[in-house]
DNA sequence: GACAAAAGTTAGACATGGCTAACTTATCTA
DNA sequence: TAGATAAGTTAGCCATGTCTAACTTTTGTC
């Protein structure tokens, strides 16, 4: 029962790192700056904050790895978005919408919802 | 297409004062305080914002009116509310969770979406 | 290897939305 | 109606997350 209540900031950067790790090899500011729609130095001073609370392992002008903690809640993120996205999708919205709503519903979702949207997943797969 | 993007506090304030005003018969700062879980000071200042915004009337020491423009954000807001918590419901989550993720959800759903919700809701009922 | 371009950082400002402490105004009640 | 209590405001502080301008470091290319 880790109730780390990170912000939605935390979430969505560690998020995008775990995922720019796994896709381009690294996590550079600069991605992540145009990712988020933010400049910069929004950034370099974000990933500090990071860095103090222990989801982030970092040297200046280097990339950026996610440190146990950050690797954990990255995953959690990234399977909740998931779950999100897919479950918006079941309902007719079309790729981009549910992505773009996601992105802010996931922070809002409790796990009760969480499990009812993978229930409500799983019965329009037998019913599709 | 009147592209408003009021912040979510404005949402918040102006729907629960139209509530207010409707159960109530007045909306005054200390329940408004109360039902959000901030300090009074803290709904002052943000009321005063809502009256430089256009939203509210009031003078000070006052109880809180909405302004023409102020109804109606509220009243898409509350409509928009009403279909987040019972689309919820409708996946079999309990009133009280439904009531608090919705507050957190209802400003993150595209227009796109909330119809998608409304149209599964009337998938529900006749599956009921 | 030098130097230009790209990437990253630092410093300092700003808006939002929260707080406490202290004060003023309104309301209730004896 | 006076005084106590409740409600509301003001002033000033803080954290978060954003920005621009100017600087430093790294990278890529001739």
């Amino acid at each position: 029962m880790r109730q780390a209540h990170e912000s939605e900031m935390a979430e969505d950067y560690v998020e995008l790192i775990a995922e720019l790790i796994e896709t381009r090899g690294e996590a550079r500011p600069v991605e992540i700056a145009e990712r988020l729609g933010v400049k910069p130095p929004t950034v370099t001073k974000n990933i500090s904050r990071l860095k103090a609370a222990g989801l982030v392992r970092r040297e200046p002008y280097r990339a950026i790895f996610l440190t146990d903690s950050g690797q954990e809640l990255a995953e959690a993120c990234r399977q909740r978005h998931r779950i999100v996205v897919a479950f918006l999708c079941s309902l007719g919205i079309d790729e981009e919408t549910a992505e773009r709503d996601a992105e802010g519903i996931e922070h809002h979702v409790s796990e009760t919802t969480l499990v009812a949207f993978g229930q409500a997943l799983k019965q329009s797969w037998k019913h599709e």
